[in-house]
DNA sequence: AGATCGACGTCAAACGTTTGCCAAGCACCG
DNA sequence: CGGTGCTTGGCAAACGTTTGACGTCGATCT
């Protein structure tokens, strides 16, 4: 090496911002960061650049910011080293540690709708898990389109991720997650199961919830049922629905079957539903259980405008607990879900998966609650006491 | 290499589930992706891999299979390397071809706080248009916390994206957002801007927003006003907080100074800021404009927790239009903001700071629009009719 | 004193792509 | 038939790291 152009000589240059900066004020030149500057070509600086300004041999300089292999090069030297690489602003490639480690330190994380509500505390407890393992999510959205899962696979794929998470899911989609595994990249599923591939989950548990729900409405004294389902393409609405039609069969009351489906677990399909039951007419149910909670207002505002009073005339349980549930009128019965908690979980499990690949971890289940609020009731005429 | 174990001996092993795996189907061995198999080494398919099979040289396959080089590779190869490639399941290492090309193909996202449902259209917006340019988000939260933003800032970095699009900013970061843009990283704001630091940035017109809040309560007849004021360190906050200011006090109104703000744009400060404005007691205004939706729900609570009617009482504005504000009891007037135009935005203007560096694309904003729904009403006793 | 050892550094070969350059083959033209 | 130009494909050098395999140098042991 050695002969390379010039060394430190030229101008400072303030690497950045040479074009049209509209305003002058430049505002602490030396941020908190170090200066960054002073590599002898553009671009970021790279091991060479510091080995150069050290005075080492730039594997040196690999070893030395390595606490792995820091042991390798002597105190002073390490220091130094460090002290240099700090002020040029060193930031190692992890593009280029990643080719050499077989480690991009980056997890895919894919969800169907960021829209959601419930799917922020997933991603943050998924996020925070990952972090304390050096980890960093790679978080897009499918909005539930298997196109777009395919591309987003592709591109997690391309960048070689060292895992990913599947929150997203649909039952249909099971060739291509096996696709993925079948890459042995680590795949987790996250909330939404899909029971057909055998792929490790971290899933609420949907047949607890279902069963609540039921048992909470024929508490109450409901013998006429309902349920506004979500897609019947994801586990978790086809696993509440069945354990709920479980319960109440058991318990001999009967279950209006509305003989449809939501498209998408969102408001307007739930007021699609509603409208649905209301064609019903003489046979409608006195209790429903929307299998989700933007299912249940999209509905609560159905029942409202066609001046069906809640919980007097119909009660309905939602489900997930979204955070303004509580607050709408009335205030909403639901089945609570601790998301952050089912991310921090999937999170280890990841970490699990990444570290031994050939052992998946086991899957997991988090127990739902009950919420009892206002929107459900004792029918306003008993039928059938029994 | 070539002298590694074994090769496709043994079975089939199912990749990466050997430990319990209840259900026994494997359903559909070969996903519409291809069989992904066939290196003759562990790990992803390689360019040399393929060129083995197709019988061509490395060089012939990358070029075979970039558009943008397909024309130095005669038709028939092309041809079939594409489909020898296509048959082993080959995905291009993204890490690998940055490295050599300096370009990732990521752009890093980083947003305040995922559970704001703001946020979600705008990444939506960010995400579409940035796929449209093969580009991919990298998205990250940082909850507010500056220490979390320079840990965020720091990974990306590492990662080396081609550019970062920062929705989280506050005023006091504009050092370590400088430091990025001195690493000639293109550096976009989105939402939050920081004025002093001249980056390009894509927000809503809060002056404009501000004064149509004002202008909505004065023209009901408003004299006595106040504000529920957001964190004081977010651009945002403080425009729209001096535009109504400067609305009401032209008009010859007067606004109460609470002498506090909230410290995160969330439902609980919202409340806290409710509690200190009824604690002024016969001081209180007949209107408040919070400046964002969670603070307006927050009051509002408080509000009727304390007898207090809206907007009989007083009357209540809000900002974003939040999905479920229109639900609450009384429905919200608040200003209107279309995060995903905004989103759609910021990505174009990221594009186009990746593909010229040195000339920074123009800062926009966007017009606000005002929802007038039931919770503002004209003061009860108008005082001072002039 | 010679062998052995440990500590510290350097060398150089990867990792998987991209791409400038060269060479071979061929067609065409004068 | 020689020259020119075009097409096609191979070669090899990068890109920025990591890391096994040496060296070198003192110090310690026998």
């Amino acid at each position: 090496m050695g002969a390379r152009s010039g060394r430190r000589a030229g101008a400072p240059r303030r690497a950045g911002m040479d074009g049209a900066v509209p305003p002058p004020a430049p505002a602490a030149p030396d941020g908190p960061a170090g200066p960054a500057a002073a590599a002898d070509h553009d671009g970021p600086v790279t091991l060479q650049d510091v080995a150069r300004a050290a005075g080492v041999h730039y594997s040196t300089v690999s070893r030395a910011l390595d606490p792995a292999q820091a042991r390798r090069v002597g105190g002073t030297t390490r220091l130094h080293v460090e002290a240099v690489a700090r002020e040029m602003g060193y930031r190692r490639h992890l593009g280029a540690s990643g080719l050499k480690r077989g480690r991009t330190h980056t997890v895919g994380v894919i969800v169907a709708d960021l829209g959601n509500p419930f799917i922020a505390p997933v991603l943050r407890g998924i996020a925070n898990r990952l972090e304390e393992s050096g980890l960093m999510p790679l978080t897009t959205e499918t909005q539930d389109d298997p196109a777009r899962l395919a591309r987003v696979l592709n591109h997690v794929v391309e960048r070689r991720v060292d895992a990913v998470i599947v929150s997203a899911a649909r039952l249909g989609n099971a060739p291509i997650l096996l696709d993925i595994a079948r890459r042995r990249i680590p795949l987790l599923l996250a909330d939404r199961n899909v029971p057909q591939t055998g792929l490790p989950s971290c899933t609420h548990d949907n047949d607890a919830g279902g069963t609540l729900a039921a048992r909470h409405l024929l508490d109450l004294g409901h013998r006429h049922l309902a349920q506004l389902r979500g897609p019947q393409d994801v586990s978790s609405f086809v696993d509440r629905g069945a354990a709920f039609s479980r319960t109440v069969t058991a318990a001999g009351a009967v279950e209006l079957d509305l003989g449809d489906a939501a498209r998408t677990p969102s408001l307007r399909e739930g007021q699609r539903l509603a409208r649905l039951l209301l064609a019903r007419g003489r046979d409608r149910p006195t209790a429903v259980f929307a299998q989700n909670d933007l299912i249940a207002l999209g509905a609560l505002e159905v029942f409202a405008d066609s001046g069906l009073r809640c919980p007097a005339d119909i009660s309905v349980v939602g489900y997930d607990d979204l955070p303004q549930v509580d607050r709408v009128t009335p205030p909403l019965t639901t089945v609570r879900l601790h998301g952050e908690e089912l991310g921090r979980l999937v999170g280890e499990m990841t970490v699990a998966a990444i570290a031994s690949p050939d052992r998946p971890p086991p899957s997991l289940t988090l127990p739902p609650r009950l919420m009892v609020r206002a929107s459900t009731a004792p029918p306003r005429v008993p039928q059938e006491p029994t």
